[in-house]
This record gives C-alpha cells, structure tokens and sequence, in this order.
DNA sequence: GCTATATATCGCCACATAACGAAATGAATA
DNA sequence: TATTCATTTCGTTATGTGGCGATATATAGC
C-alpha cells in the first residue's frame, strides 16, 4: 500500500494544470532547450520561466544539466520518465494540431537557429 | 488545425489539479453516485461539493442526471468520455494502492449502504 | 581576483480559487 | 397550494499562484 501515491500524482496534475507549463513541455518533446530558448517562445520574464521549469522539476515532468552558464531542461528518459508519460502523452495527443501549440513550434524553430550565446545577446539588447 | 484545443485540454488538467476533485473522480469509477453519497464521503459542504462536480462537469470528466430531488453523477461512457478516458486512467493507475483512496472506497462503501433517502436524514440530523 | 552574464531565488502584488453559510431553485408530498 | 428538502447559486473570506523586478548564485573569460 503506498502511503502518499497522491501526493506524486498532485504534483503532476498541479504541473500541468498552467499553460504556459504546457507549453514548454510540448516544446521539449522534440529534444531537450536551453532556458532561454524558452523564455524567447514563451515572451514572459526568465525569472517566471525558471519557476516553471522548477515546478515541473518537482512533479518529475523534466530533468535538467548545467553546461557552463546555460541550463538544459529535457524530458525524463527511460525509467525516470515512466511515471509520467503516459499522462504527458494524452496532453500531447489533446493538443496535436492545435493551432497555439504549431504557432509555438515555429517560434521555436526561429529561437534553436541561433545557439544560445546570440540568443541571449538579442534578449539583451532588447532590454 | 484545431483553433482551441488548449482551451479544452487546459479545463481537464486544471479540474484534475484539485485533491477532492480527483478523489470524487476516484470514486465514481465503480459506478454514479448521488450528491449526499459524495458529501458523506469527502466530509465538506454540499455546496462545496457541488462547485466540485461543476467544474468537473464543465470538463466533460463527469455526466450527471436528476431523479427527482436527487443528483447522481458518473463518468461519461462511450464517445463521450473518450478525450478524458485516457488520462483519467492514468490517475487511476497511479493512485492503484494509495492508501487515502482505499480510505474513500471503504467510507463509500458505507455510504452506498444506505439510501440517499436514509443518508441525507442521517446528515440532516448531524448537521 | 574581477567583471560580465545566465539562471535561480526572493519579495511583492494582482488575481484565481476553495471553503463556508445564506439564499434561491425545483421536485416531492402533505 | 404550501411545505419540505436535496441541490445549486451567490457572496464573502482566506489561501494559493502567476507575474515581475531586484537580488543572489555560479560560471566564463579577462
């Protein structure tokens, strides 16, 4: 009998129930982002972004490595990610040709063209 | 292209993000249950638990049908329950062997006992 | 070591939401 | 028709949460 599956499984389900969290899950699918990648797609303050990737850190919905000064959040692989992704998988279904969703995937295309370094000295420049 | 897809799928994620929520989704997959059935259970104000079974409704997690002063609700069947279907399996399969769960099913159990007649005369008389 | 800089953490504010009790609704029965 | 009563709706309150900017942390390069 397990004491607290509920408290997992809340954790998930609290995860995923933001948008913007979604959003940046269905744009790991393809593989993992550096986090200003996702700041660039997702137009809102890295503060609020690094919140997010924490929340969804602690439901176990990403994992992450540091590489120098750049953070690299990706999807859980293998075992890690078992728990999880059936449940990330009807989210991706429910969202398949959603017109938000494909809006977001070429925003993205536009941000992984250029790596990090210019991407953050565009962020920048802007202010 | 779906134009919303996100709005529907948000709805879901977020009416799962609340414990009693999915615990009344819990307990109605053995079959539907009446209001007082679930207030008996979940121990909290009928109109609480009615804003609950709204949401969900709102949702399309749960279906319901009046039989004269009484409520009952149940999980939509068939094509209509076939979005949710998936992941309200995974909730399932991941709450399999919680142990708060099988605390709501054994309290169920009890409340199912008695009729809605009885049930709401007994919380009347609490109350 | 010092500076620059990408990310994380903190403090704050605005808004969302879960809880309750009171009042409204609507069906059964006297 | 009037009353009873299960449920819903409404109004209020307390707490939770997403957003931002400011500050802290940690790493790269001088």
């Amino acid at each position: 009998m397990k004491r607290d599956a509920i408290r997992a499984t809340m954790r998930v389900t609290k995860a995923l129930s933001d948008r913007q969290r979604v959003r940046i899950l269905m744009m790991l699918r393809p593989g993992e982002l550096c986090v200003c990648q996702i700041v660039e797609v997702l137009a809102l303050a890295p503060s609020t972004v690094s919140k997010h990737l924490s929340i969804l850190s602690g439901a176990g919905l990403v994992d992450s490595r540091k590489d120098g000064r750049w953070a690299y959040y990706r999807l859980p692989e293998g075992a890690d990610g078992a728990f999880s992704r059936p449940v990330l998988q009807w989210v991706a279904d429910a969202l398949r040709d959603d017109a938000a969703m494909a809006q977001d995937a070429k925003a993205l295309k536009r941000a992984v063209a250029c790596d990090p370094e210019r991407l953050t000295r565009r962020q920048r420049e802007r202010g």
